[in-house]
DNA sequence: GTCTGTTTCAAACGAACGTTTGAATTAATG
DNA sequence: CATTAATTCAAACGTTCGTTTGAAACAGAC
C-alpha cells in the first residue's frame, strides 16, 4: 500500500515548510513539489489544507500532551497526598514539548517552531490548539493550585499563561535574530534554555501575590 | 490638503484589520473598502502593502519606545549611583506597551494585537520588530545587569526575552479564547494583568541562577 | 487475465491577491 | 482664468492560490 508512503511524506514536508514559511505563505505547490507528489494528493489524503495543517498539528501534539499527563500522574502518586513540587510540575509540562523523542534536532527545532506558528498565526490554528489543551490546562492547573494553595485559581491560571508565553517564545523566534547565542550548537541549547524556562516560571509563580490578589481574585 | 486624511483612513482602517485578522489575511481590498478610499491609494501612499504595514507598525512602535527610555533615563537619573530597582525597570518597560494614550480601550487592544501580530507573524515583520527593538533592548539589558549584577550577561539576556514572550503572550490571544477572565470589562482588566506580569517577570528575574550560570555562562 | 476499487496524474477552474495604468478629478500657483 | 502638480478613480494585469476534474496507472481478489 503506496498510500501512507504519500501521505507520510506529505505530512513530513507540510510541517517543514509551515515551520519554515508559516501556515499562509507555505502553498501546496510548495509542498508538493518538494515532497515529489501531485498536487491533488492533498486533497485526496486530507480533504482540504486545512485539514493537512490540522494533520500535521495532531500528529505531534497528540503524543505531547499524553506524555504531559502521563508525567503528571506519575508524579501525584509518588507524592501521595503531598503536593508535587512546584519544579516538578512545570518540568512535566515543558519537558515533553521540549524534547519529542525525534532523531533530528533540526526536526525537533522544526516542530517547535511549528507550535508557536499554530499558537500565533491563524485563527483556526489558535483556536485547535487552546480546544485541544484545555483539558490539560485543567489537570494542571489543579495540581499548581494544590502546590501553591495561596493563589487564588483565577492567579495560578494566569501565570499559567505567562509560563506559555514564556515556553512559546523560545518556540517562535527564529535562530538568526537571536542575539545572545549560549552556544553555536543546536541541541545542548535546548537543554539550557529549557533549565532557565524552568526556573524562571518557577519563581515567577512563587512571586509575592499580596495586592495582587484584592485587585484580581474576585471571581 | 485631503491626501493627509486618506493617508490616515488607510492607516486607521489597516491596524484594525490587521490586528483582526492578521497580516496576511488582512488584504488591501478588504482595508480600502472599510476606509472608503481607492485601492491604488495604498500603494500611492504607501508604495506596497509592506510599506504599508510598516507604516501601521512604525506609527505606534516609536512613540512606545521613546517612553520606554524616557523612562528608564528618569529612573537612572533619580537613582544616581544606585542600581534602579527591577520592578521599576519592568514597569518602565511594560508600561508604555499596556497604556498607550489611547481614548478608546476597544483600540488600545487592537494596537496591542497588532504587536503581537508582527512578533508572531511574517519573517519581515519580525525582523522589523527585532531591529527596532535592538538598541531598546541593549539600554534595557545593561540596566537590568546593573541592578542584577550576579547574573551574567547572557542569562540578563535570555529572561528578558522571557519577560517579552509573557508580553506577548496577552498580546496575542484573541478574547474568545481566554477561559479565565478577571473582569467582563476590558480595560481594569489590562490594569490588572499588568501588575501580575510584573510580579511574575521581577520574580523571574530574581530567580536562584545557581547551576544555570555552569551550563550557560560560557561565552 | 479480468475485474474492481484505490491511488496518481496533468490540466484546468474560479477566485483572490498586490500591483499598474492612464484618464479624470481636485487643489495649488501665477 | 489658465496652467501645473497632486490626488483619486475605474479598470485591468499578471500571479498565485486551493480546489476540482476525469482519465490513466496501479493494486489486490477472484
Amino acid at each position: 500500500m503506496s498510500s501512507e508512503k504519500t501521505r507520510k511524506k506529505i505530512l513530513d514536508v507540510a510541517e517543514q515548510m509551515i515551520a519554515e514559511h508559516g501556515i499562509g505563505r507555505a502553498s501546496l505547490r510548495m509542498i508538493v513539489a518538494k515532497a515529489g507528489v501531485n498536487l491533488a494528493a492533498v486533497n485526496y489524503h486530507f480533504g482540504s489544507k486545512q485539514g493537512l495543517i490540522l494533520a500535521v498539528f495532531k500528529r505531534h501534539i497528540d503524543p505531547i500532551n499524553n506524555e504531559r499527563i502521563r508525567r503528571l500522574d506519575a508524579l501525584e502518586a509518588e507524592a501521595g497526598e503531598q503536593p508535587v513540587p512546584l519544579e516538578k510540575i512545570i518540568e512535566s509540562f515543558l519537558l515533553p514539548a521540549f524534547q519529542m523523542k525525534l532523531k533530528d534536532p533540526k526536526q525537533r527545532q522544526r516542530i517547535m517552531r511549528l507550535f508557536g506558528r499554530m499558537h500565533a498565526e491563524s485563527r483556526e490554528s489558535q483556536k485547535l490548539v487552546f480546544e485541544e489543551f484545555s483539558t490539560i490546562f485543567q489537570r494542571f492547573h489543579a495540581a499548581f493550585q494544590k502546590t501553591l494553595p495561596i493563589l487564588t485559581p483565577a492567579l495560578v491560571a494566569w501565570r499559567m499563561r505567562f509560563m506559555l508565553g514564556t515556553m512559546f517564545s523560545m518556540m517562535i523566534v527564529p535562530p538568526e535574530f537571536e542575539k545572545f547565542k549560549l552556544s553555536e550548537d543546536d541541541s545542548p541549547e535546548l537543554e539550557v534554555v529549557f533549565h532557565q524556562i524552568i526556573a524562571f516560571v518557577a519563581a515567577g509563580f512563587r512571586a509575592d501575590a499580596t495586592g495582587l490578589e484584592r485587585k484580581g481574585a474576585e471571581k
